[in-house]
DNA sequence: TATGAATGAGTTTTCATTCAT
DNA sequence: AATGAATGAAAACTCATTCAT
């Protein structure tokens, strides 16, 4: 009967698909209905689903089946198919800004400060393959979807911050060059970091070498960050 | 809920949609059955909503109706929805390696013609929104139709070629450091173009600045045509 | 060409469509969401359809306009036309066999099992005409549908049963010749009973005498009989 | 580009499919267009495609690819589908008929001719698979497009005619039973030699011996004979 | 809070037939 | 006599969403 949608196994790494319920109460108070947990298991089907299928190849019948409840649950919580697509949006964007907070390269030097926030960066699309899928799938509608969050902007502009500081102190160091914008300097390390994710298929499929692969992971994270300290070093 | 596909203005720079059909015969003396300009049609008008709408969200009705021909001619010439879209995909990867081709980037002082072939690159996907977008949706797909073409693994290939004869150039002439892989120096040239165009919209909603933008373009190019030669100048 | 599809009289007798439902809750409290029901329903409308038009010839359109409920319903518990048209297959499959085990030949002195296994046969050919008509369907089909029924062989393995103790029994007791197969018998039987049900139309165009007309049933069921009777008897 | 239908192996034997073409005149005059040929050629696939497929289950599309000529023609001589169905039915039961003729069983004494007869028709529907699926597709039409073919009816009344000679010519000796009605004659014996053929499939599904196979052909021969004599037999 | 059944509007695809050359 | 291109109407099938319990 039913058809056996794909996308089983989360394309990510390190994302815990049953996180230890905190049951604070007692012993078999095991509550029957769990609002919270009925909502966080839909989140984690659907962000399965919508990073492998795209917003309009998802089913939501498919999400539904892998579920532990019902659809009828999905659009008592999340309204529409869209509403869910939005809600994996939201949660998706809020996890990468809460780590790079958790970097703390104010403290470094700001070269190492530099390094370190490649690497993380570099790491982080490296790890949350759905993460990177759906921002492409996002843009694929011209981000008229994140442009409804509102934490979204606010969240990336302290991104920015982050450059800013680094580049600062480290053009008043010496070490950086100075006519870099820190806007450009973030996309040029998204992009390096982003791509290799991205359009891993594709060149995979090209070149007979999958981008991704945990092999090339060590030479490419070298290449990247040093490209990009390359880039900015002051030689004057 | 949404209705009309839009898609009507194709994405993309600089291609005219219509070229003027150097009819030898007279004036209006347009043949009512031109079967390669039919397909020519359709293959045009599927070009703009794949790349506009995904492989799921295109539609075949909103592709007929921008055709000067019938939904049933669209079956006729590609066989299904998949089989145009393959058809759309094989014409798209077809252009940039041909237009590759006619660089002659063999005959440079490698410095200039490495310059050459990132602003070849970097112009490419600036002009060619539509073939990003259509490599962007592929990968959502895993690559399972290019991986089907059978010219496409060769056509790569040879861009593989380009570089590493630049490379091996730069090399003995100590311009360039000689521990560079000719495919990994392909991934970090493309991550260079191609964010800055795949990701326009999330990047332009999450910073308040469309990196496509005309105005940005030439500090962009520069930047990543400094950052590859950067990256590549040798150092001992 | 042809518009509107016939069918809708039930090409048989005797089987009342609709039996009266022994509805234990007072009267009109007939439940609007009966899923049995809907399929029954579903599957009986199907039959008519199929066995009066053929797997290609049936319109799924025709099927969900004389049901109860609609075209989705009929996807929805049967997948598809070809789902479908097996559920009617493996349903009126059953029918026959279930009926065969309540004859309980065993019993009886093994001419008059056997006569009576006959007049069996060929009552219920001539009273399920569709039955008939889609077996005739299916072997034009070369049969691949019932091949994927589970229960089919199973069922038939025991009519031959049947027919191989009464052989047995025949033999033992000098009334039945020694050399008969059951399974070639069986085929003898099915001959007999099924050709002036099945071909009656091309019969009776023919000959101007429509070989399953009521007047003729009393006749032919005797000649059967008859012949099948003499082929077996002893004539040592 | 072409899908392939099925239905390539005509399932009959013994019709050569390319009979040396009478070509009267001289050497290289070969036409480039001969129309009867043309005729030939799109019936014979035909024949093969209705009878694989049934009428519904045929596609135009599959016979004209199959043919030396293209669809535009198969119109131009047939005027539509059924058209062509019904030249086909034409063919089919116009060779059975001119056979029986040639078989002068009125010449033979009644029991040997009645043995002659049934072996004709047991051998007639062993050889021609189409023929037997023409006639069942046929009947699942009701017999709508053989009542349209002037010359139907007329063949088969001879073939009662020649029941009834040999019927009354072995009732006159003493040979056969007297109550036996030659109509009702032809449907047993018809019945015997086409279940067996027409049915195969299901029946070879299910009991997993294909009735039709070779080998069986001489056993089951022999028991169809055996059977209508016995029938005829006068036992007084 | 939870659920299986139901649905209408849409979407892809098929097919017999005709047109222009 | 022959052909490849073209087509409208209908067919099968899908999907997000809502209803009755």
């Amino acid at each position: 009967m039913k058809k056996g949608s794909k996308a089983a196994a989360p394309d990510q790494t390190g994302i815990p698909s049953e996180p230890p319920r905190s049951d604070a109460r007692g012993s078999d108070t095991r509550r029957k209905y769990d609002p919270e947990e009925t909502k966080r298991n839909i989140l984690e089907v659907a962000t399965q689903e919508f990073s492998a299928m795209g917003l309009a190849g998802a089913r939501v019948d498919a999400i539904a089946e892998r579920t532990n409840t019902t659809k009828r649950m999905l659009y008592y919580y999340f309204e529409s198919k869209e509403g869910l697509y939005q809600a994996v949006l939201e949660k998706v964007y809020g996890d990468i800004r809460a780590l790079e907070q958790d970097l703390h390269v104010s403290e470094l030097d700001p070269l190492e400060g530099m390094r370190k926030l490649v690497e993380f960066t570099f790491d982080y699309h490296d790890r949350h393959r759905d993460f990177v899928r759906l921002v492409t799938i996002e843009n694929i509608h011209g981000a008229k979807y994140v442009e409804q969050l509102k934490t979204f902007k606010s969240r990336n502009i302290s991104a920015i911050d982050t450059i800013e500081d680094l580049l600062a102190r480290g053009v008043a160091s010496g070490q950086f060059r100075s006519d870099v914008d820190a806007i450009d300097l973030h996309l040029l390390i998204s992009s390096l970091c982003f791509h290799r994710i991205g359009n891993r298929h594709t060149f995979g499929t090209a070149f007979g070498r999958d981008p991704s692969h945990p092999r090339l992971r060590t030479r490419h994270r070298a290449m990247v960050v040093d490209a990009v300290l390359r880039f900015l070093r002051n030689t004057d």
